[in-house]
DNA sequence: CTTTTACTCGGATTCAATTCGGATAACTTC
DNA sequence: GAAGTTATCCGAATTGAATCCGAGTAAAAG
């Protein structure tokens, strides 16, 4: 039973757990990650960090919530702008901008998807594909001339999730078999070509029932 | 310093020990696996584990190991066939047979692969991805005609990722926004679809250079 | 049957997570 | 600004799982 920060010094004192976590996570790994190493690092008792915390999962819960927070405030910035591009400018903003939010800090949040996002719960992942696809639905209703894709919430499904797959696969690993800019590219090319070709079969489909 | 088992008792023991991780794994998750549950399934008093793995994760490791034969011998009864196949049936027999695979012995190598595969070392999904890329490359040699696509490599790097995180994802997931058969589907439109876009852009272009 | 080697047991040890009783600091109230 | 109250922190004690190890049992070799 965590008690809830009230004063200023013990709020200072939760905030430099979840940053000691951070920090603690990319030196020593998910399993070399001790609760005595988080408090060394944010300078306290180890004992002092159940007072906030019931345990040491609810450490990287915190963490999770201000990775999902980031990742919110960035999508956010982005919810104006995004409906007047093109779906490659949007592939790109979006990739890049991923790629600068995890590169960030010591590629904190990075080491964060790697070592807990991915493992524990799949609940993360989950939300920030479902930001994302709330993202797309939203851009959709802006160009309805893409509301005629065959099984579009499928194929949104799909190029969500491989989207963040192959993303974070990517900048994980130390020497990726493809330049995360290639890879951009790729991944803009194959969802223009497949909107490109769909639409271009139906038109044709339109003007040729018999077919 | 664990040794080998070199007796058929000790052999079968191992063997029982393995088979008691993919048990424990799946009743109690990763974190609730310990080894005296396992040295229990596996009838057996928990000191006697250490004589063949120097740690848990050696037994994880272990049951990796079995994990990448059954993928390794799944994929080499496909050798023959697979080139004589088109894209779209190369691809619905990989996903099911994966699908299969997977959900076999009571979901075990899908447990597993949620828990641990993810994880920790991306190292089985990385011979995974290798594996399946090998196998991509065998293909394309029987198909030269898909050679002319454009950044070929980039090309079928996102694709294997996105297939195995795709499959993964959808198995895992307790209600799947898409039932497994219509992902296959898009992931084979996608792919086909691409590999259309793409050829027939090139034909065009060969046919007006200038453009 | 004796000796050697393989195997197993289960208590002892170690190490990290968590608990808890007691100090210290910061507010509150008068 | 002193007493009372609450918030915060400390660090030794407890717990539980991972691992080690000395001693016993089964199998093989001679």
């Amino acid at each position: 039973m965590p008690r809830k920060p009230k004063q200023s010094r013990s709020i200072a004192t939760v905030d430099a757990i979840v940053e000691a976590g951070f920090i603690c996570l990319s030196r020593h790994g998910l399993a070399g990650t001790t609760t005595n190493h988080i408090a060394a690092v944010a300078g306290l008792s180890s004992g002092s960090v159940y007072e906030y915390f019931s345990n040491k999962e609810e450490i990287f819960e915190q963490m999770g919530e201000r990775f999902l927070q980031d990742v919110t405030q960035f999508v956010s910035t982005l919810k104006v702008q995004l409906p007047e591009m093109e779906i490659p400018d949007v592939i790109r903003v979006l990739s890049n901008g991923f790629c600068t939010l995890l590169m960030n800090n010591d590629r904190r949040y990075l080491y964060f998807v790697q070592y807990v996002l991915l493992a524990d719960s799949r609940e993360f992942t989950e939300l920030l594909s479902r930001a994302l696809h709330d993202l797309a639905v939203q851009y959709l209703m802006n160009h309805p001339r893409y509301m005629r894709i065959k099984n579009l919430n499928t194929m949104v499904y799909i190029v969500i999730n491989a989207g963040i797959y192959n993303t974070l696969l990517n900048l994980s690993s130390e020497s990726p078999p493809v330049k995360f800019d290639a890879l951009v590219d790729g991944f803009v090319n194959i969802v223009t070509y497949y909107v490109d070709h769909d639409l271009m079969l139906q038109d044709k489909t339109q003007s040729n029932p018999a077919a």
